[in-house]
DNA sequence: GATCTCATGTAAATTGTTACATGATTTG
DNA sequence: CAAATCATGTAACAATTTACATGAGATC
């Protein structure tokens, strides 16, 4: 289980609110990890009963008011604990590849299909990267330098994402032929 | 949720007990698709339950009888029309990741043996995959035609591994330079 | 003698998803 | 005027993981 430290490391670079980590989630680094709201807002109640993080309100007139976390010591020293330790390769379970498996029970182009629906979308995010990669690369070398890490799993996503979408090339010319 | 549609695949493929399905999961098809015993033994007695498979019980001396089951009419509806319905593209939860987004909090050396150790155990799977198509690859044309499908979703294995061993030989120069 | 494979399960805990709920402000 | 964004949550359900449980035969 990583959505704990997931939160905690978002927190530890930047104190934020519920709706904040959820679009964190979304956008940022949704390409390594995935939460919807209700599990941020239960999860974040649940760090903050064990003292991991502390907030603050700011109130706001026509809004609900903001709940601003922050990671407390204990948090932190969480944190370095679990960096510390050894995590499980993770697995995946892809029902694209589970309706490809059973190909021959439907139509050609069905699958056809569905390859180029999910084409179109990892094609989406591979943009999406490879402009949060330029916008990395237009930092000065000091600033290169202190996101060095968040990078490296940037590449992550754009190595990860272009091995997809060669392979959807591959099988799509497989299946025509 | 697919546990459930993987299940009636493999049964579609070929009847299995429990046992089978637990080690195609673990072996066959692990690189697209989890499960734990617990998890298969239960989700066959819903199936079951559901009127979607059936199974004939085979005795065994000294061990405890096995139930085959298979997929029944039933099944193979819910099968097709699952696999005429489009799939969400899967989401990556890869706590790896999450680490080496705050490497910054653990140290070089650490973080290197921790990549060494995931290369390690991406360099068996692929090493696996590899040996799978090879098998594939010696099969007479006719065969290769027949599983096809399968074989696609072996290749996105194979190409989802490579990516993933580039992108490590390039983070791991990156972090120690 | 210890560990692995075969073979099945139950129970509890945790995690994740879907549905429900509210309501103002901004954008198209 | 409809939809999206901001902002928070609860409740029910589904899926997954971890722990417990048994026991024979094979391998090291």
């Amino acid at each position: 289980m990583s959505l704990k430290h997931a939160i905690l490391v978002l927190l530890e670079a930047e104190s934020s609110t519920g709706y904040d980590l959820m679009r964190k989630f979304k956008q940022g680094v949704g390409y390594f990890w995935n939460a919807k709201h209700q599990q941020v807002y239960q999860q974040l109640k649940k760090l903050n009963n064990e003292g991991l993080i502390n907030y603050s309100v700011r109130e706001q007139s026509g809004k609900p008011d903001k709940k601003i976390y922050s990671i407390s010591e204990q948090g932190q020293q969480e944190l370095s604990t679990w960096i510390n330790s050894p995590v499980k390769p993770s697995k995946t379970n892809d029902a694209l590849l589970v309706k490809l498996y059973a190909g021959h029970l439907g139509s050609k182009d069905g699958i056809l299909d569905e390859l180029t629906r999910h084409q179109d979308s990892h094609t989406k995010t591979l943009n999406y990267l490879l402009k949060l990669e330029q916008t990395y690369q237009g930092l000065p070398p000091n600033q290169q330098q202190k996101y060095l890490y968040p990078y490296l799993t940037l590449r992550r996503g754009i190595l990860g994402e272009q091995a997809w979408l060669s392979w959807a090339q591959e099988a799509q010319k497989e299946i025509k032929k």
